[in-house]
DNA sequence: AATTATCCTACCAATGTTATAGGATTTATA
DNA sequence: TATAAATCCTATAACATTGGTAGGATAATT
């Protein structure tokens, strides 16, 4: 199991979003400087983000990306299927993958360990990863 | 995140050594058999169960494989680490990986949520992976 | 019309996944 | 003590995924 580059660039970038303070949005060429990711890269990132209907922008010179609901509304979950639809056991993902499926013991535990995945990063808000503060206390 | 091969026919060779009564063990050959997994690459399985120390065989002809402790005593963590030693979050992984570590809000959850997941794994044991029936009632 | 900034498509090197193949080694037993 | 059973060990390889780069098209502001 592997939290990929695409994910954390795109919790990065979501956390930029909701921490700025100009009414007008952050630009994709600041969040890019700001992140230390390069401008390309970070075009589909942002274009997920988007996709999945979390930030949206007006098009052409000067329009600055905004969050589209409050950080307490958005959780990790919302953020990582952005990137990744679902999280994978390809056993589970199709009934047909293999024939005993219908009685297998583990194949019945992935599909537990899943769910309570999917609630382990559902629980947790954007909200709350802004105003964690775990240095300095 | 993914799930890959390797864990998943682990967990199956676990559970079918577990099940056994015979007490001289289970042969590879018979694991392979009743888990439709080819003898070579189940190889590579074994190899890592047996080198975590999760299961116990002698050597040459009649050498069948069991479990070095108590279906109970043995968690899915123990058996994902005999495959993958940690969970991957790169940038948790080498502090220097990202110069801005030391402040990193995402950075922060990764690391709860890294210590989360296998809180999640660590407490499921083989023993009850076994004994649930999902399908009887 | 020029500029800013995103949007879109194609490409690519490196790595990881999912195996297969061939033979060496070890030990029980006939 | 052969011989067969069974694992142990090393190499190879096709394929998919990851983590980008490159170039230009498009849209809106000034």
């Amino acid at each position: 199991m592997k939290i990929n580059t695409k994910i954390r660039y795109g919790m990065r970038a979501m956390i930029d979003i909701a921490n700025s303070q100009n009414p007008e949005g952050v630009l994709q060429k600041d969040i890019a400087l700001h992140q230390d990711i390069s401008l390309k890269y970070l075009d589909s990132i942002i274009a997920a983000l988007k996709l999945k209907g979390l930030i949206a922008n007006s098009k052409g010179k000067g329009s600055g990306y905004k969050l589209t609901r409050d950080p307490n509304e958005i959780t990790v979950w919302d953020i990582y299927t952005a990137f990744e639809p679902t999280i994978i056991v390809d056993c589970i993902e199709n009934k047909e993958f293999c024939n005993r499926s219908c009685d297998c013991k583990s194949r019945d535990y992935w599909i537990e360990f899943k769910k309570d995945l999917i609630e382990l990063l559902s629980k947790k808000r954007l909200s709350q990863i802004i105003f964690d503060n775990n240095h300095t206390n």
